[in-house]
DNA sequence: GTCTATAAGCAGATAGAC
DNA sequence: GTCTATCTGCTTATAGAC
């Protein structure tokens, strides 16, 4: 592996580590075993590396969320679909943790997480009409009503691991990432038909213990 | 007002605008009008500043949620305790975002964080029980939907500033706020009896023209 | 209480040898 | 591609005059 890919590495473990405000370019640099030149080698400046780390951030996002589109929903999708979006936001929390902080830096990576943040609430919300049109919310309250669950599980997505390292978590366990996935689902679970409720609680279950 | 007074002033309003990571005690010295000196003559470092501002935090935030606590619960005070702690969160918005960030650095500060976040929930959570208990809750899910319940009005309330400010929000609006009420009232709603969410919808929109 | 002046340290970034 | 050495500019914080 080049050094360009070792200092993205160790960039990402550093801020996960120490939060992406306490980690300078000198600090990677010596973490990577490579020299300070040789980082600006590789990269114009700091904000460029951040951008990299985005870029894999927002590429594994995208393809979990379009993955496995076939209507009817299935609830194992649902199910996998948290699963894997919180595995996500863990390996890459630093930057959901002091978010406003990293775009005020750099304009330009503001302009793509506010295209990626668009994209992705506009996704959850025709997952909801989806599984509206497949006649599995027994109380829909029209567009308006939708559009807000919508946005909801994307504020509790994008925050439960800030809140969990905000609580003092340091190392993610099993539990901590059940519990952000119960707080998600529930808030979409009382518009859900009761059968479908159960089915994805269960595919839930199921997908700790394949 | 004295100096110590006018350099906690300015610091709010600089991290507001530009993020606590940004403002240093230079720049808050000159701004307030004071030398470098002097604020270290009222403060004994940088941390001591925003303790202070969150002494003032604080001490708001206790009298929202400790107020008007008479049972039954009325309508009115649920829509009362929205306005009132998204006002609050909107002028103490630096610390809503880079929340992590400034808890990093002052580990005495996280500390009395961890404990006021422990309290609210705690609170929102017998607001929730009381509500049960007035008969306005339609479809009690014991305690532990109780618990989740009030985790992500908690999980809501705190990053919807922040989610405002990420997407670009530099002065609030009316509609900004309104649009975070809704958000935080659509978590509970789902789970009152028709009357008693209507009247709340109703206090809400009486709240703005009083 | 308030000031000026400055110390000490670390940040991001660059020049130029190899 | 990678290195060493260094420049510049910033930060927090202090010393000592008034």
């Amino acid at each position: 592996m080049g050094n360009r890919e070792r200092i993205i590495e160790t960039t990402l473990r550093l801020m996960n580590e120490l939060g992406a405000e306490a980690v300078g370019t000198n600090r990677i640099a010596a973490e990577t075993g490579v020299s300070p030149g040789n980082l600006y080698y590789h990269f114009g400046n700091r904000e460029e590396i951040v951008r990299a780390l985005f870029d894999a951030l927002e590429h594994e996002f995208r393809d979990v969320l379009q993955r496995d589109t076939e209507r009817p929903l299935a609830p194992q999708r649902i199910a996998a679909f948290y699963l894997r979006t919180f595995d996500l936001a863990w390996r890459y929390r630093f930057f959901f943790s002091g978010t406003l902080g990293l775009l005020r830096r750099d304009p330009v990576l503001a302009g793509r997480y506010q295209a990626l943040q668009s994209w992705a609430i506009a996704e959850l919300d025709s997952i909801a009409t989806g599984i509206a049109e497949d006649g599995n919310l027994a109380h829909p309250r029209g567009a308006e009503g939708i559009a807000s669950l919508a946005l909801n599980t994307w504020l509790i997505w994008s925050n439960w691991i800030g809140f969990l390292q905000i609580s003092g978590i340091a190392e993610i366990r099993r539990a901590d990432m059940t519990a952000g996935i119960n707080q998600l689902f529930d808030v979409i679970a009382p518009y859900l038909v009761p059968p479908f409720e159960a089915a994805i609680r269960r595919a839930i279950t199921d997908e700790w213990a394949p």
